[in-house]
DNA sequence: GCCAACGTTGGC
DNA sequence: GCCAACGTTGGC
């Protein structure tokens, strides 16, 4: 069974629009570096698991659609970049550090699922995202949540 | 190992 | 732009 995941973008840095533009809708999601959302990643993301992406820092906040994992947890190369801007000197080859997977799109949401609508809907009460203080670039998503969300969105599965 | 100070995130 | 919440750092 898959698992659902939400993951979190500046829609600024990185939006579904530049995902759908990729080779093959594809990307590897780098610069998480957070243990908490690293240990996501790593341990729990699985190939098949399915994935909202939120846009954060933005107008309007919003689930922007599905995504899903083709390649699980492999070394973040961007840590070990002193040109990056996630360079992180204490990550080495011999034990990485940080991690990130690959995603490709799935389906596109038109329009969104607003934060507002979020809020709005009962069944998405505890969901982690609209939790206050909550600031996770990679959260777990429940399956009653990953249907309720697709249902704001007006589709019929992920 | 504690905790104050600091930097960052992100909703509002 | 503000500020609350959180994670990290570093002195002790």
């Amino acid at each position: 069974m898959p698992r659902y995941w939400l993951f979190k973008s500046e829609a600024d840095c990185y939006s579904i629009d530049d995902l759908a533009k990729s080779p093959k809708q594809t990307t590897f999601w780098d610069g998480v570096r957070n243990y908490q959302a690293r240990n996501y990643l790593r341990d729990d993301v699985k190939v098949g698991d399915g994935v909202f992406l939120y846009h954060s820092g933005c107008d309007p906040l919003a689930i922007a659609g599905t995504m899903e994992v083709v390649r699980a947890a492999y070394p973040d190369e961007t840590a070990f970049n002193k040109q990056e801007q996630h360079y992180d000197p204490k990550s080495r080859r011999d034990d990485p550090t940080w991690y990130m997977v690959d995603v490709r799109l799935k389906q596109k949401f038109q329009p969104v699922v607003t934060r507002d609508m979020l809020k709005d809907a009962s069944e998405l009460a505890k969901m982690v995202v609209l939790q206050k203080g909550s600031r996770l670039s990679i959260m777990p998503v429940t399956d009653a949540e990953w249907r309720a969300v697709l249902k704001l969105a007006g589709v019929k599965s992920g």
